[in-house]
DNA sequence: GCGCCAATTATTCAAGCGTATAATAAGCTC
DNA sequence: GAGCTTATTATACGCTTGAATAATTGGCGC
């Protein structure tokens, strides 16, 4: 009986290829679903291999948490620093975080699963915690500027206030229209959100919603 | 060796039960950990009664995903109706949607787990449909009520696209505010939901956010 | 092109999984 | 209080799980 040949892949590469077929699976059959074989098997390794690369289970699913997350900002924030003034990039920012790929059914499931781990496991709470106040602080500073740049004098408590009701909005549009995509047309929900924040921030109509580069 | 002794429950409780340790496992263990042996355990009896009340383990699951939003719901809509004038019940509505026990960290988590299976199982998407339905609708009745008692003619499309974004900002204060309950007192957050609402229905600050019965 | 190191495979293990079946005791009916 | 129904327990089965170990093979340094 033959051994399997194999290719022999750097490290970096090789743990991207396991988390990449560790979020596969959990996309595809769960948590419970993502099982050490399973996962190899679509990595294409034995399963032997995984605890090579990681000292457990669960320390693959943390890295893999913090990849699904680090996607997610990263988007958004790709998106945003595109606008050329502070005004173009709040707005650039709020329709990425609900637009594709942002929202995407993989994407919430993944989300999903982990956030049902924050309260069991402490690892997963602090992976957590780290994305959350990264977001908000991205968001304050865009706030900010955009303030800044309307000559609109906001205390830095209700900048921050603004903050968690524009993130609080963004969350949820994200959340309801990724889960019922098929319910709003793409440009909706987007059109939505900026209604949404024009409202939350006391601007005039269309200062946001209107379109412009 | 003697049998256990054992009380013949009636089906409704002897249910019930089964479905609450289910959700106590979930909570405790995630729901990897909410196996056949261990709710069991949790609801005092032995594994097999289980296959007695449910066709099998993932019937049992569906059960316990309704009974979760079937409480959130509920807590919300038995709050608002106990308000006197549209406002009021439109008020304590959100109010309730962002306090305990509808902000609690373990309702959270099994949530998320649930939430996390709707793109793998057809059976999780129906249920969460229904209730997705049913508490936007519940938000465009309240909705619609306040405005005839304030006066205010608002278009059917209108109020709909209220509802929508009504609904993610309350999901997303839910969301964040559960999340990061340390973070925030909490009638800090019910605040901030309130003068965000007010924000999103182009109301006068303080309409719904002041002190009031 | 040879040796060496470690990345990878193959195999094994005990534990735990969901389900099926048979034995038993609880508690209603009469 | 005897008898019947069925809710419940007990046990067994075949599979899968995460992890550990040993055997091998790829590819780099020389």
């Amino acid at each position: 009986m033959n051994r399997r040949t194999y290719h022999r892949a750097s490290e970096a590469e090789r743990r991207e290829d396991l988390i990449a077929a560790t979020l596969d699976c959990i996309a595809e059959f769960g948590i419970q679903g993502a099982t050490v074989r399973q996962i190899a098997m679509r990595a294409g390794v034995t399963g032997g291999l995984i605890r090579h690369y990681f000292a457990g289970k669960d320390q693959m699913l943390h890295a893999a948490y913090r990849k699904v997350m680090a996607g997610m900002t990263e988007a958004a924030i790709t998106a945003a620093i595109e606008g050329e003034t502070a005004r173009s990039r709040l707005r650039r920012f709020i329709v990425a975080n609900v637009t594709p790929p942002v929202t995407d059914p993989r994407t919430l499931s993944l989300w999903a699963a982990f956030i049902s781990h924050i309260q069991i496991d402490p690892s997963f709470a602090a992976i957590h915690r780290e994305n959350y106040l990264s977001f908000l602080e991205a968001l304050e500073t865009l706030l900010t500027a955009f303030f800044a740049e309307e000559k609109r004098v906001v205390s830095r408590a209700q900048c921050h206030t603004y903050a968690i009701g524009l993130n609080a909005l963004v969350d949820g549009l994200w959340l309801e229209g990724t889960l019922a995509a098929d319910t709003f047309a793409e440009h909706e929900l987007a059109e939505n959100a900026l209604i949404s924040v024009e409202a939350l921030l006391r601007l005039q109509p269309g200062e946001l919603s209107a379109e412009q580069r």
